[in-house]
DNA sequence: AATTCTTCAATTGTATACAATGAAGCGTTT
DNA sequence: AAACGCTTCATTGTATACAATTGAAGAATT
């Protein structure tokens, strides 16, 4: 893992909290390289949208639940068209690996590992390649690209981390309405049911932040 | 301006042309600055999706006839997305600077300048200032960065080089309408209006692009 | 003749020194 | 005591040298 990447992680799982202050110089000594990789880091963090620009240095991203809202909306249009894209031009290759995909999302979900956060981390993979398989069958890469950047910033707020067994098997459930509409290339149903499934992230989200905030 | 923007306007105008190569060594010597700021400003113009990364160097992006329909569908459907919002959001101050934005895109569409290219940009700024207002209203600026990474790339095809005059006139209409909408917080009304409005545009340009390519 | 290996040149990755800039603290003036 | 300007220090911007990597050309082997 290169520097950028090895930063990245550090913001997801809340190494860097919010309001922390980033300085070359300092990342320097933490990260053991020079300050021309770190620069390059940072810059490339500042495009995901997890760090912001002050006049000197950079700060850790802090999201109101205004943010997080907002976030999730955008992100629910996003992969909402994409969605109603693939059940247009998915072919055979797209479906089977949405179907694999979710398949070992299921196997994942219904198996107890011994770490949770080790657990977090593969549920959080296996939805993703869902997620991916999806936009991949969408065939429109401009698409692909907006919603790379609207998936990364919830990842701070471990979403899954809160997730109930329950909430799990609503998700698989929701991922299989999704493959089916989208099989069916019944594109207004693979839409809606995209979007309700996003909705469902969002508002576990938003509960338990409430629920935090107290 | 910087080197960054100075590159950026390269690739607009077209002084660097799709499938040129870019190199930093050849850069310095072009822009008479070290490796350093050009690393830079390659990585952002890579970020803005108007070159593309090899695995030595960049090349400079080129666009089919298909990118440009997508680009402008998503562009589309996050615009219109916006305008909805705004309906909602908007205060008085911001209807005022849509107000005020179209008002000076009219002036500038009815006066004719001396020299067209000149005139042209103006017009650009103008229809920009306008989206901006738009925009702003929503009180979205996780939407907003979306569309402002989308609104880059048509620059490349000089759109508005090939408007007529009866054309900027629709737009000028249509911009009323979106403001109108917008104004009675008629959020379906404002997004349709939208969709619409960047369609036309689309469309222009895929009318001159088939036209050039015969 | 085709294929693999070797070498070399071109290009990017990294470290670091120096320049420019801006923020904070201090002292002077009113 | 408040306001202004000056100095100093921390931090980023830029240039450049050196290291690492890649691609291409040519040589050697089958």
């Amino acid at each position: 893992m290169n520097v950028y990447e090895r930063m990245k992680q550090a913001l997801i799982t809340g190494k860097y909290k919010p309001e922390d202050r980033l300085t070359e110089e300092a990342l320097t000594g933490e990260w053991k390289v020079s300050r021309t990789p770190i620069r390059s880091a940072l810059k490339q963090l500042e495009f995901d949208g997890l760090i912001t620009p002050l006049k000197r240095g950079y700060v850790v991203r802090s999201f109101s639940q205004n943010d997080i809202r907002q976030i999730y909306d955008v992100r629910s249009l996003l992969e909402g068209y994409a969605a109603s894209l693939s059940a247009i031009h998915r072919t055979e290759q797209d479906l089977s690996d949405m179907y694999k995909a979710n398949a070992e999302f299921q196997t994942i979900i219904t198996s107890q590992g011994t770490n949770k956060t080790e657990h977090i981390q593969e549920v959080l993979k296996k939805n993703h390649k869902f997620h991916d398989a999806v936009m991949r069958a969408s065939k429109d890469p401009h698409t692909e690209d907006l919603i790379r950047k609207v998936v990364v910033l919830p990842l701070v707020f471990h979403s899954f981390y809160w997730f109930q067994q329950r909430e799990l098997e609503q998700s698989f459930e929701l991922h299989e309405v999704i493959i089916r509409a989208i099989k069916d290339q019944d594109s207004a149903r693979a839409r809606s049911a995209m979007h309700e499934h996003i909705y469902q992230g969002r508002d576990r989200v938003l509960e338990q932040l409430k629920r935090s905030d107290l």
